[in-house]
RNA sequence: GGGUCGGUACCGAAGUGGCCAAACGGGGCGGUCUGUAAAAUCGCUGGCUUACGCCUUCGCAGGUUCGAAUCCUGCCCGGCCCA
């Protein structure tokens, strides 16, 4: 017998499952879930995952529910956090549920006949229980003394700041999302990172004390980086799916980026290539590092599952221009779509004629230099390209002649902080 | 409250009258090499209408001196010890 427990198995996706979900997923099909904090407006390949963990299982017959989080993201999850957090605005709450909505729909698939997937959140519920009924059919059932047991409750009463009734009282609440998903959809699987194994054992635990039946739960391990950083965070901040947040071009970059050590491991996490395909993709990584195949493939795959095949298509072109040479054959058209989502100023066209600008101005007043000293340190050390050409000479100034199409200019310093500079 | 040691650039840390815009290490930025990597290596890392020149900077405020990060006075802050 094979279930989808072999293929997270291989991949490395599965950390820890409940006793009895292998035996259950072999004998029927079933309905899972797994929750979503709307804590931004936009989801980030930190949720890649999870989604894609929902996708993989909705690919084997299964149903999956995508829960968005509008009720408990009301409240904070103390897993995995040292502190107490400040609470978002019910405003806020509300409207990052309807983004992040958008963007879980994205990944599955809700025309799958009899295992269609949904999109549930978890307000519709949650905000409408009321305290007397909490306490008297959720809070019943668990023991202080359980809840204190849990590692993410107990990391914050050892710590100074504590835990608030508030945090605390939040792993009742996702226990009672996994009893009314099981109670109303059938829903006898709760998934996550290993983080939630505490919080979905909650559950289990209360849809076996108040129903007296059986539940699951099954968590995948947390993205780590072989040099120890943190795995999805970039100079400029977390990676978001959302194209108006992160450009597909700096998604593309993201993965492409990876390092070698991760590479294969991140091809099993985050592509539906089959164990063969990243097997070959592993051997390249060893035998020719230097093609880098196996980045090219990964960042490819999930620009492609993210953000589509015109997207895909866009920032493959623009790496090869920025990273290939000369910008001298580009068109206008080229630029201004290759470096739409870099940083960007607008300088009057007639500063450009006859002497020009000195380089030296432009660059601080782009931002590229904190100062003149700045900008002329960076000038001589060779540091500053114009259109992709280095120029080191200090009293270089910008004419029209610079200009590619008599629109923009592109300027550059060190092998990736691209600025445009677009003439009006 | 008393004693004592200390506060130097992004961080750590030298310097204790001129040779100090301030050693050295780390970090950061950039060049070369390379695989848009790592390592290595080199340069830069206060500001100035363009600079073997000027201005600002060594906890803060004054003072001594031709000249102070360096000496004196007061104040503020931190570590340790004693109450």
């Amino acid at each position: 017998m094979t279930t989808i427990l072999d293929e997270l198995r291989w991949r490395g996706l599965l950390y820890e499952s409940s006793d009895g979900l292998e035996e259950t997923l072999a004998r029927e099909r079933i309905t899972l879930y797994i929750g979503f904090d709307p804590s931004a407006d936009s989801l980030h390949i930190g949720h890649l995952l999870p989604l894609l963990t929902l996708a993989r299982f909705q690919r084997w017959g299964h149903t999956p529910i995508a829960l968005a989080g509008g009720g408990t993201g009301l409240i904070g999850d103390p897993s995995g956090k040292t502190h107490e957090r400040p609470l978002l605005s019910k405003e806020q709450v509300a409207a990052n549920v309807e983004s992040i909505k958008r963007q879980l729909a994205q990944f599955l698939d809700f025309n799958a006949g009899d295992h269609s997937a949904k999109l549930l959140n978890n307000a519709d519920w949650l905000t409408r229980l009321s305290l007397i009924d909490f306490l008297r059919d959720v809070g019943k059932h668990l023991t202080v003394n359980y809840m204190l047991a849990k590692d993410s409750v107990r990391a914050r009463m050892a710590s100074e700041t504590g835990i608030s009734f508030t945090e605390f009282s939040y792993m009742l609440l996702q226990a009672y999302d996994f009893a009314y998903l099981f109670e109303h959809h059938g829903c006898k699987l709760q998934a996550g990172g290993s983080d939630q194994w505490g919080n979905i054992t909650a559950g289990i635990e209360l849809i076996r004390r108040a129903f007296g039946q059986r539940a699951y739960g099954l968590v995948y391990p947390l993205v780590t980086k072989a040099d120890g950083t943190k795995f999805g965070k970039t100079e400029s901040g977390a990676v978001w799916l959302d194209p108006k947040r992160t450009s597909p071009y700096r998604f593309y970059q993201f993965w492409y980026n990876v390092d070698d050590a991760d590479v294969g491991k991140y091809l099993k996490y985050f592509t539906w290539l089959s164990a063969a395909e990243i097997e070959e993709l592993e051997q390249s990584v060893t035998q020719h590092p230097e093609r880098r195949a196996a980045q090219q493939r990964l960042a490819r795959e999930v620009t492609r599952m993210v953000h589509g095949e015109t997207a895909l298509a866009r920032a493959e072109e623009a790496s090869q221009a920025l990273f290939g040479g000369a910008l001298t054959s580009l068109s206008a058209e080229d630029v201004a779509d290759i470096f739409e989502d870099v940083p960007s100023s607008t300088l009057p066209r007639h500063e450009l004629s006859g002497e020009g600008v000195a380089l030296i101005d432009t660059l601080v007043r782009c931002g590229i230099a904190t100062s003149r000293s700045d900008a002329r340190r960076a000038i001589e050390g060779g540091g500053i390209y114009i259109n992709n050409v280095q120029s080191a000479d200090a009293a270089r100034r910008l004419t029209i002649n610079d200009s590619i199409d008599g629109q923009f200019i592109v300027l550059r310093k060190g092998r990736k902080n691209y600025h445009l500079i677009r003439l009006v």
